[in-house]
DNA sequence: TCTACAATTGACTGATTAGTCAGTTACACT
DNA sequence: AGTGTAACTGACTAATCAGTCAATTGTAGA
């Protein structure tokens, strides 16, 4: 029984995921998705009670597994650098390998249908590079810009090394990307 | 007469791009559009034979801006350095002085319903920015990466900025963000 | 087997959609 | 003034929308 009900939210999340991704939020009807999803309307309803419900979980799921796979296997005593190595090749694999989620994440952080309640409640999750980053301006690992701009940059860039990847043809060498990607960055916000 | 017709067709292209970065593309519908710019529904469709074509024409001369700006007061003459600063800086300031076709490229750039041959077509106005940076590495001053991978880091940087721009109060020093960013990427970018 | 109840269904509704088109208006040229 | 024509209008249509709800199903416990 509870399998069941998991089942469905969870087809009812992924045949969203899909259908946002591709077609966006208008774009996409809610008979589409519990067609995709293997259920009745009524079903979805049942779980989500509005379409904007629907996507602020959905939303509010990828962020999260984005803020987990961010933080793997970063190592507390390792150096600074390497904990920025990590977190970035982390960030770029997680685009990589879930296609989907990272397009979705980019076509809907500055959508109006996302509340934001929502968006608060993910900020929470990110609070960790924050401190990392203070942590490295104080240390005096990397250079004193406003922690904010810092996380931007090095954030934003991660996106446009994913796209480059994702447009590029599969022949090209990934890590070698994600190796340069990272010495760019790295070189820009390191002190010395 | 003319004048009327010029008029009404721009009346249409503001009013679109207003409601389709606050309400995304099917959430904006060809009648609210209409009654925005103050025309018929009709005439929309007398100007642009689909829906689909208004956002194409749109994207594309929002497009066609953002090229125009970002290659302005770029002097023969002057250093790459400088160049490219003043490349960035024309970039912010645009994201900065526009904000609805800031937020507005960056919904619908990766968006289905910009066609493959508008994409192309403006594609061509950003030659000079690639052959720039192919410059740039030949003659040594900036670190040998792909020119792909440098510029989407270069333009997606300045992409953070006019965000945590637009974000921030307007207390904040707009200037020494865009220095503070410029610092950064170059850095991340220059030889040596 | 029977009961109780949560999960599920899909036909249905009133509202809204992109796009049409027959008719109206405004103006240039004679 | 009269004529031709391009711009413009908005009521209209068939299709589609988010969300509802009475009916059905599956199943756990008695």
């Amino acid at each position: 029984m509870k399998e069941q009900v998991i089942d469905k939210k969870t087809a009812i999340i992924e045949a969203a995921l899909k259908l946002f991704t591709e077609r966006g939020f208008h774009g996409t009807s809610t008979a589409q998705i519990s067609k995709e999803a293997g259920v009745a309307t009524g079903t979805l309803f049942n779980y989500f009670p509005t379409k904007e419900d629907l996507i602020n979980s959905l939303y509010f799921k990828v962020k999260g597994q984005l803020s987990q796979s961010m933080g793997k296997e970063i190592e507390a005593q390792s150096p600074f650098q390497d904990k920025l190595r990590k977190i970035w090749s982390n960030l770029i694999k997680w685009g990589v390998d879930n296609q989907e989620e990272f397009l979705f994440v980019g076509q809907f952080c500055s959508s109006p249908y996302i509340t934001k309640f929502t968006r608060e409640e993910v900020m929470k999750e990110y609070v960790f590079l924050h401190d990392l980053v203070n942590q490295g301006i104080k240390t005096g690992v990397i250079r004193d810009f406003s922690a904010e701009l810092t996380i931007a940059m090095f954030c934003q860039a991660s996106r446009a090394l994913v796209n480059l990847i994702l447009d590029s043809d599969s022949s090209q060498d990934k890590n070698k990307f994600i190796e340069d990607g990272f010495q760019i960055i790295w070189k820009g916000l390191a002190k010395n």
